[in-house]
DNA sequence: AATGAATGAGCTTTCATTCAT
DNA sequence: TATGAATGAAAGCTCATTCAT
């Protein structure tokens, strides 16, 4: 009773449903067995339909894991632009709001980190997902960059070198979400969000109203 | 000292030889194509030896993945606890010691990085890939955790929250190396060594010494 | 003539009509990718119709097929007879109009012959092919027989067994055919025709005007 | 009990042996179901070997076909070679050696034919396939076409076209093949050598002692 | 009558594993 | 110990056929 399961049942459905439709599956699968241990069949029996589905809508295997890949980025970058969006215009109150945000239900789910750390564990030897994982770092690198750069010049801060701060929240965000996914310990959304809010108190201690 | 023992050793010595050989194999067939395109043949055409050849020595190719996360999650805490031996005993330096080791060329070398990430993409549904690597991070935690501690003592710092610094390290040196990994623009060692004593600088200001 | 009697002529002629326009897009695809690459959706391709179409006209591939080879083959009859009926009232004559007509554009045409080989390529295999190809050697050897039979009487030849002309005939009209469809250099129909003739020629030194 | 199949009854064999047992196992296959009903798992089976050995000997399905046509190639050149070089050296005991040759109990042999019109079937669209027929053809047409020469200017024959009776032979040569392969009634090896004599006999009356 | 999404059997191919040498 | 030919299960993919629309 998922509520993306709430599909049409067997044959005729939109194309574009069908597709998303698939490449859920394959989260779910990716998430539960591995890239590597993901057959074909796993996909569609997790989608609820026949073998021979995911050739029709996607042609290849390599084609619909690219796309899952796509997707997960996608639906990760529409996920921090609307925190943006949604924060009050005061650029320590948007740090807060686009870093918080990666620890939202919704993208910090264990599945998608699953997937995420999947696909990265094979984009070194694989460009196309070597490329995508790249974009979603350049774009949120971007916007980070810009509200840092605001905060610095309104808070007067010095001494601080915005890309490498950039570059270790960057760091800090991807490893929290690795202890999320593997540590022993329940290691959750909270705690990591805190952590990486303790880090903004230590480099922006003016605006710790902001981080707590 | 039997006669057969003067040779016993000789062969276990080869054996061991043969299996390290075979782990490096392993290695660089899953940097240069990553886990799910790495065979077995694969592995023993890059040790120059027959197909046979690494079921004779682990069995199976789950055991030979297994074995070579254990050696390079072996190499990684040798690797740190020397950085500690061999640094002043000063709690400041020590942390700057251990933490610029993760940049190692040794540990931090493209090809392992590959591997690291190779196998926690695949460690949420494969109980044994975890295993390990949470064992990595829990003896790295431990030694950083008492560090931290001294140092927090003796620079009378407050407000620090040990637990909370600790995850968020070890967050970013994780993180880092992904970027290493994965970054357009050549972002090396150095880069990444650079971001994390900055973070140092930031949360032990009395000591930046220590870290420049 | 009731007035569903005023239709039906129509959708028979219609279907008739789809079912012609499927077997010449048959005909295209066995004679650009061969017999067993032509898959129904390429039959439909052709034919600017949808995938479930031929199934809806023949119910299967190899209905399809039987039906493709039994309308070259009638096609081709057809041709001959029409030759033999417009030839001059004279043996010789009709001997040459015979066997130039299997030179025809129509029938000696590289898509045609493309899709005369496939068929008997799997003729061996498949009984109802056997069938159809031998069925277009009988008629033929038939009319060609009595041809041959008379222009012997008429002409006074001995020495000639027909029965094995009949058989050289038709074999080396076959072979020419192989020519044109195979050959590199281009061997057409104009040369294949030159050829026969020529045999006509040594068989029949008194007729030779008629070949010529 | 065949020559053939006394080979290695299993394991280990010299990889020359392997692959003509496999080539030979998909000529019987090819003869018995047709070229497009041909699958890896009959080759392997009349092999009395197991499904991946087509595959570890020749790579791929259309690298077997490829070489089994070269297969049957080479042993048609052999057999005409050697018919040759065995006859009296004399140009029509030459001729009529070469043309009988082609109805040789090896080569005539019911399922080679079948292979041979499996690919003249395929060879429209398939280059690689084109290619091997025609060379077959080139090599057979230029020993044919010296033969003759030479018969014609001992023989002091008179308006014959030297090319046409070439072309008109081969032809008659692979329609006869043909005649054998699909006719009905037991056209044999033995009937189309005779009609094949006929036609020597005709061309060339005053050899016809070596023609009977 | 026509469409085209869906099915699922069957194909080629890959590859970990076995084992005679 | 080491080899590499052989195995056979399992994978991705194709495609004739079905059937809701």
């Amino acid at each position: 009773m998922t509520p993306t399961s709430n599909l049409q049942p067997k044959r005729r459905a939109a194309k574009v449903i069908r597709r998303r439709q698939l490449i859920e599956a394959a989260i779910k699968s990716i998430a539960k067995r591995g890239l590597g241990d993901t057959t074909m069949a796993h996909v569609a029996q997790a989608a609820g339909l026949s073998q021979g589905i995911v050739n029709l809508h996607f042609d290849s295997k390599d084609n619909l894991l690219n796309e899952t890949l796509n997707y997960i980025r996608h639906e990760y970058e529409e996920n921090w632009r609307n925190a943006i969006d949604k924060a009050p215009n005061d650029s320590a109150q948007q740090l807060a709001a686009l870093l918080r945000s990666d620890y939202n239900k919704k993208v910090a789910d264990i599945q998608k980190l699953a997937v995420w750390f999947a696909f990265w564990g094979e984009a070194k030897s694989r460009p196309t997902y070597k490329k995508i994982c790249q974009e979603r770092v350049t774009d949120y690198s971007q916007s980070l960059t810009k509200i840092i750069d605001r905060l610095i010049k309104e808070g007067e801060y010095k001494y601080i070198k915005t890309p490498q701060l950039v570059e270790g929240i960057i760091a800090m965000a991807d490893g929290l979400w690795l202890n999320i996914l593997i540590s022993a310990q329940g290691f959750g959304r909270q705690n990591a969000e805190a952590v990486m809010m303790q880090y903004l108190c230590h480099v922006f201690p003016n605006h710790q109203a902001a981080f707590n």
